[in-house]
DNA sequence: TAAACAGGTTTACAATACAAACTAGTTTGC
DNA sequence: GCAAACTAGTTTGTATTGTAAACCTGTTTA
């Protein structure tokens, strides 16, 4: 198979998933973001965010920072550098599907 | 949210999953490719390839022939009209985390 | 005539995406 | 001062599905 096709099988699958996808996109875009806000702009359930949010941070790709506002607990995820690398890494390997079609 | 990148979250999970993936756009490429062809350029095992297959075919994304080579069976399987279409908007909704990284 | 191959389908299982329910503390309204 | 609503999530349960392995039917080869 054509070497760039091939790669395709090897997606990293925690970027992959459409709402992680969409998660780690809004997280390159900016510095830093708080739950409320990817709340409203993924338009997740919580549950949902929270679960996708864990799992990003488990690979490394996301970093949390607990602090408190007064009394409320406020969390600000951003990107880890290993994150920033390996979205750009997704979107080499997908750009292959873009090229594929100039045939 | 900004809806380029909204409509990440309703990606078509049909085309989305890499292995499909892979196979449209191997099909995407040719007129038609038969069983064997698929298997060792996708490199799944058969079960998988054929579940895929289905999967494409049931969505109405591939088209498949039965016919028989002297007394082999032999199938060709290729991309239906929306099959393409659905490529198309796949792709171009992808193109939205492309672009949005030009902050 | 036994083994290997073509061309798949069926089965079993483990992983996971998702929504709903729950938790723990805080603020606000009455 | 107490109930309701809000912040900020976590946990749980379920249903889907991607995957490999086993199986199947027929054909060719040694």
């Amino acid at each position: 198979m054509s070497p760039s096709l091939q790669n395709l099988s090897g997606l990293d699958r925690v970027i992959h998933e459409p709402a992680r996808l969409m998660l780690v996109a809004l997280l390159s875009s900016v510095e830093s973001a708080d739950f409320l806000y990817l709340l409203k702009e993924s338009e997740l359930t919580k549950g949902n965010l929270s679960v996708h949010l864990s799992r990003l941070e488990e690979a490394g790709y996301v970093q949390a920072e607990k602090t408190f506002r007064g009394k409320i607990p406020h969390t600000e995820y951003r990107l880890t550098p290993q994150g920033k690398a390996a979205f750009d890494a997704y979107r080499k390997s997908l750009g292959s599907i873009f090229d594929a079609k100039k045939k």
